[in-house]
DNA sequence: GGTTGCATGTAAATGGTTACATGATTGT
DNA sequence: ACAATCATGTAACCATTTACATGCAACC
């Protein structure tokens, strides 16, 4: 599912400019589901209205820089159903954070302790954020109640755990022979 | 937290082969955290090894390739562990399968269940087979607990609004307006 | 006077993946 | 006979990020 895609899907639900969909992306309804930059949104919008999968009317602003609204056409819509009948790609993702936590041990508890306590508060504010947030289709509740339910249970075994692995005392490593136990 | 801090990470656990990296980063310990290819993951090694973070020697077996077996050195132990002290950057997170159900009204609901059900079997094999794991280090057990913790959320809750997303018509957008609903 | 928000875009660099090349062994 | 597992490596390709370029308005 490539930024064109993502573009596109964003753009079904309603008229947008490339910054309101980088937005969208971060704050709004499609958080944390799919990230872009600005330099791969752009030049998205460019090919998908070269494709006539969308078109392009210029806005002039009052006291703002001008704005590019996209809309989505009917080829659009079409080429947007047809990708969604595709086997989706294995989620990707990837967290320095677990890494990071992986190799407690390693770490200064101090700094351990303020890792996990950073984490907690991000999972909370985001979840406070979606909390007061208006669901507009079936899909977007689903998907939404989806990541509450995913940071909750984040957020609380972070909390339930903290103390845990803190108390564990710092392993010294000097001397210790390493041995492979990769496997399981 | 690019491949050749991965490999180094896995390498501090304990000798490996560019092969037994890349199954620990699918199947075993470090599975779920970080993804990488061979593509990557023998070039890092090489650049591991000119770097003196790890030392690597030939093992020539019997009814098998030969295997290049890499240690971490004490220069290696020490980068990681320097590493491990910067901020790390927020977790990476792309998911076509959220993207998708995000168009649920789009989706022929057959294939809508199909898609969860899916899902839900790929979240209970992980949480079988990350139960049956034998914990090395306190790390290994807190990012295992949380792995496992997300993931049963999820499957409980595809499995408890799996039908309600089902039983939702869906919705025939022929001649709807579409309304910018970007916001919040 | 400095930062944040609005707004679009490009070019270079990055950091990967995919496909290819090779080959023995074991299981179906 | 065919696929899978073990095992390493390279080169071409790819998508995306980062940094740069520009500029006005509002707020502190």
């Amino acid at each position: 599912m490539d930024v064109k895609t993502v573009c596109l899907g964003i753009l079904n639900f309603g008229d947008a400019s490339g910054y309101e969909i980088k937005k969208a992306l971060e704050e709004g309804p499609f958080a944390h589901i799919h990230a872009a930059s600005y330099g791969s949104i752009y030049p998205a919008l460019n090919a998908l209205s070269a494709q006539g999968y969308a078109e392009c009317r210029q806005m002039t602003q009052d006291k703002r820089p001008d704005k590019k609204i996209y809309s989505i056409t009917d080829a659009g819509r079409r080429a947007l159903q047809e990708s969604l009948l595709v086997t989706p790609a294995p989620d990707s993702f990837r967290s320095d954070f677990l890494f990071i936590l992986f190799f407690a041990e390693l770490l200064p508890p101090d700094r351990l302790a303020e890792l996990i306590d950073q984490r907690i508060a991000w999972y909370r504010e985001n979840l406070e954020r979606m909390e007061q947030c208006n669901l507009e289709s079936p899909g977007h509740s689903f998907v939404h109640g989806m990541g509450q339910a995913i940071y909750r249970a984040a957020a609380e075994y972070l909390e339930r755990n903290r103390d845990q692995v803190l108390e564990n005392p710092t392993v010294d490593d000097s001397g210790k022979e390493t041995t492979t136990a990769l496997a399981g």
